[in-house]
DNA sequence: TTTTTGTAATCGAATTTATCGATCGAATTT
DNA sequence: AAATTCGATCGATAAATTCGATTACAAAAA
């Protein structure tokens, strides 16, 4: 039989492609960085062959790099469908309506979806996208059980568990003034005009509060209507934009040739999370939920 | 995030399914019985849920235990093919003709070519499905690569690398005087009518060979067409036969409502194999072919 | 150039974990 | 009742993992 590598290898070598650092990777799976060091050390004396190349400056994988990294993911998700279908076990079967904004469903739901059926075999999931305060009318009148959402935002009644931090990005045409830098800090927005969602998009709002723009007049709310022509706008030549770092993540400055920088520490963000009325009897199934899509969330940094 | 069982406990605990035994499956694993048994109590532990039902006497899984065992082999073979993928990679690209045995291919096929695409994703495989004496003679014209076959068979200038040992086990509908026993020894066939293949088949002359009979006349050639049929026909009353441990492993038997007992050790058998012609330089593929075939022959036990 | 900084490899000690053999108790079989 | 089989458990021992400290190296800054 074939020696194979071990789970915690294969989460240590993700985690490391993700971060592109032995040492960020190492903080982010708590261990020492000689740990981490060495477990991929070993993972790559058992397969015989390098998976990092560490001649060059920048992170690279090898071939045989890539082919684990292409691998390893769809393994650890199986392995943690299985430890999730095998134990403590909530019902999580029939039908369950989820709500998700048109800001995050895109970048979130299609290996969310995957992974809950995997996790939960006998779970049919509704999926109704629309704004917040829309899913929050359906949460309060029982049409939906749950809701993936962007806070802050004031929601009475309502339960929530976070998901997690995401930051925004400035995003911009190749040509923009900033487009060669590498770092921008929010008080630089001064200076341009930006391109945002129009009005009803918790987007709107959570990066305006967010990077302490005023509610500037002119073009700069020249308004899209969805992310994908927002960045096809911005592409266009009219402006710059701020762009939720699951959305750069999933490649949508790149496809459609933006330059994606990101903010200095602290950098603005919004915050993600899971929402289901109070006393609705849904708490327990909307966490398990949460649960999925934070492993998601967390792996596709 | 979610603790994840070891792959180690997972082999651990396919084996314990496959064998029914935690001891048998400790032998199997190359481990005492205690560091398995441990083993599996951590895995239960851990998913919070017992796996095996210890309270009767006949080994049972809980419904949790049912969930793990049909989850964990996907996960198995994917990290086989993922050391087997990012490891030394033989070319294994592109076309290779395999011939395999009537007796064999549907027992062992369907689960070989998805784990041979998982492991070499460039290959491009080609089966043909035909006698032993038809393979050799396109193994010598070099119309196939390689042969997945029975053994023993006189193959002049082929090199053959050995997947394992195929007991027979004895067959018969329930109103066969045999029907109740537990065990049989191949002594005992003396007595009875056996249905076999047709001539041609090796498996027909394996069994005569491996259970000492002599070529006796009677009705007792019938000569079933196929391994299906065969069945078909004993259970329709026409007598007895001799099946492939392979074929009874998946469900042959119990599909057409056979009662299949295995012999006494140590029981009559065939060698499982994969054959090529000496010097065609496809033996290093051929081997990592029969590398895959094993595992999947190991794990159907 | 030299210094500084960031990054990864390496070493040795301490700890944790895994493994084994022996033994025990419960359920079956003889 | 005695013998057998099977799995759980315990304590000793061997093996591995882990960490912190240090070293080595390369790029960036002074």
């Amino acid at each position: 039989m074939t020696p194979l590598p071990t789970l915690r290898q294969l989460q240590f070598f993700m985690s490391l492609v993700r971060r592109e650092s032995f040492s960020k990777a190492a903080e982010e799976c708590f261990v020492s960085q000689s740990t981490l060091s060495s477990a991929i050390k070993e993972m790559e004396t058992l397969l015989d062959q390098r998976l990092v190349d560490r001649s060059t400056r920048t992170f690279a994988l090898t071939p045989s790099g890539e082919e684990v990294a292409t691998r390893a993911p769809a393994i650890l998700a199986a392995t943690e469908d299985l430890a999730r279908a095998a134990s403590g076990r909530r019902p999580l079967e029939g039908a369950f309506h989820l709500g998700v904004i048109p800001t995050i469903a895109p970048f979130i739901l299609p290996r969310a979806a995957v992974r809950l059926h995997n996790a939960y075999p006998k779970l049919e999931l509704f999926l109704r996208e629309d704004l917040t305060a829309a899913l929050a009318d359906r949460l309060a009148a029982g049409l939906i059980d749950a809701a993936l959402l962007a806070f802050p935002y004031d929601l009475p009644g309502i339960e929530i568990i976070e998901i997690g931090d995401d930051p925004f990005w400035f995003a911009c045409d190749a040509d923009h003034a900033f487009a060669k830098r590498r770092k921008l800090a929010k008080e630089d927005l001064g200076e341009c005009d930006l391109l945002l969602l129009e009005d009803g998009h918790c987007l709107r709002e959570h990066a305006i509060d967010a990077c302490d723009l005023s509610e500037r007049g002119g073009k700069a709310s020249f308004d899209g209507t969805s992310l994908f022509t927002l960045a096809q706008m911005t592409r266009s030549g009219l402006g710059a934009t701020l762009l939720p770092e699951m959305a750069i993540k999933q490649g949508l400055a790149k496809s459609v040739g933006l330059v994606a920088i990101p903010f200095t520490k602290p950098a603005p963000s919004r915050k993600i999370g899971v929402a289901w009325r109070k006393g609705s009897g849904r708490g327990e199934e909307a966490k398990a939920i949460a649960d999925v899509i934070k492993e998601i969330f967390a792996t596709s940094k």
